[in-house]
DNA sequence: GAAAAACGTTACGCATGCGTTTCATTTTCG
DNA sequence: CGAAAATGAAACGCATGCGTAACGTTTTTC
């Protein structure tokens, strides 16, 4: 079930939603490191660094530093995968799905206040 | 006429359109650039480096530094008001709207793809 | 088993953004 | 007028992210 939007009401759904997340959330994920934490959680697992690279288009290092970031803030969580001991194994954590809950609680007020 | 969206689908739309966009653009505006961006576009003029430092709950050099890079890169332009020339006015920018209207489609792209 | 490949991380130098404070200019008010 | 207020920008030290290149560990290949 398809959603159609105007040019107006998509660039003010993505308004709404940026203005909210900056004005209440001080972590300010960059879009990068958005588009990695959604992946991790909507995509069926396994996640690796490599398969995260690839699918972004970004490099290795950009994986690992976001998965940095994102660690520290407990969105996701890494172990190794002791099945081949070179793989990390990206696992997803309470918080980070408490976060993209809040999130998408967010787009969908924004989607209920738009007008045609 | 409001849209309602299941939870899934607003973290996927969210997800699909931070992916294009991480992917395509080289920008990589933050997302306080980003309301920024598209509070000149989206609200009626005038707007100043004071009146966008109040309606995003941050502070004034944060919005200068923000008009500095995206002035750059060529999205918003600034002018002096002649009529209190302490005011600096911010401009829209055919490149600006070119890029909004990029986004916008992604948005709608996006909206497009949604299963229920 | 030794050499090659694969995987994720770290190191490096650089660019950009942040918050606080200070500044220069302009306007307002007594 | 001259002092006070308002506006946006610049300065400062710091934190974080980037791309490239090098690295350590583990697995595969011959």
């Amino acid at each position: 079930m398809p959603i159609e939007l105007t040019a107006s009401q998509a660039l003010g759904l993505w308004y709404g939603v940026s203005l909210d997340q900056v004005r209440m959330d001080g972590r300010d994920l960059t879009l990068r490191q958005m588009a990695i934490l959604l992946h991790i959680y909507l995509v069926p697992p396994p996640h690796t660094v490599r398969g995260l690279a690839a699918e972004l288009n970004v490099t290795k290092p950009v994986i690992t530093r976001a998965l940095d970031t994102m660690g520290e803030l407990g969105l996701v969580d890494r172990i190794r995968d002791e099945r081949d001991r070179r793989n990390v194994v990206i696992k997803r954590t309470v918080g980070g799905a408490l976060y993209l809950e809040k999130l998408g609680d967010r787009v969908r007020e924004q989607g209920r206040r738009l007008s045609p």
